[in-house]
DNA sequence: CTTTCTGCAAACTCTTTGCACTCGT
DNA sequence: ACGAGTGCAAAGAGTTTGCAGAAAG
């Protein structure tokens, strides 16, 4: 085995589609779905493909240059739990822990109903790493 | 078209199928998929289908007799927004809005980082219904 | 008896991936 | 030139739906 001397961070490419996704992102203000952001990205890029979209939309998540609503994992989890609570969901193995409501959170915010809002519910969601996967990871070459 | 007196409150029959789903939501401490809730249920109900599952977690999603977590629209959206704010999400038509981040709310909560927990970031979501579906609500028949 | 619910399978939506080629460095 | 990035199309994962028969009220 060879010594890492550096976790070397990932050299990325500048391409004119990644450029393209990134503006997109960063200048639209009604979240866009990837498929959105893709249709955008053919008005500067007429080939790039959705895949392609998918692929740097992934990367600069990665980077934190973007940020995703509503991700974590695919499928919708199931909670017998109805009243309030909040979540930690671990971003490395998608667990997802319930969280005692923390005294000081939430509360329906003043400027909503004002503004014509109905609010039903609100979610308080932690993302991170769970401490066996921080284990996990500590042990692991990167 | 007929006059509605009353909503009809959606009748609901009860089935051996719903009945195990809510039971193996309710006692579930794990987040099950639907997938995982479905397997569950079959040690019940051996010949219920995975589309039965599904149909009858939403309905009890509807009647608020279990949780989703992190449900809302099936695509992850995007956001170029990269400073901590927070989200409204319409339940009617999906749209998302941002929200500047109310001073009281979020910062880490003791427990999660003494119990070995690595927390990145936490998102703090209103669902309810926007202005413009509420008033659409209004005028339909329901 | 009527209407809802179910099982099954096919369809759908969103996302990922393998491959050969292209383009950045 | 080397290898990361790309387009394309096919595959995957998760969820929904149409239909005919079963079962609840």
């Amino acid at each position: 085995m060879s010594r890492t001397a550096a976790p070397a961070p990932v050299k990325s490419r500048r391409t004119r589609q990644l450029d393209a996704t990134y503006e997109v992102v960063r200048e639209a203000h009604d979240h866009p779905t990837a498929e959105e952001v893709h249709h955008r990205v053919q008005r500067q890029v007429p080939r790039v493909s959705l895949g392609t979209v998918y692929r740097n939309l992934q990367k600069l998540a990665a980077e934190g240059r973007v940020q995703t609503v509503q991700l974590a994992r695919r499928s919708t989890r199931f909670d017998g739990m109805v009243a309030a609570h909040e979540h930690f969901v671990c971003e490395h193995c998608g667990d997802i822990t319930d969280l005692p409501v923390t005294t000081r959170s939430v509360a329906q915010p003043p400027p909503l109903s004002r503004a014509g809002y109905a609010v039903n519910r609100s979610a308080l969601t932690y993302y991170g790493t769970c401490p066996s996967c921080r284990h996990t990871q500590r042990h692991a070459t990167r």
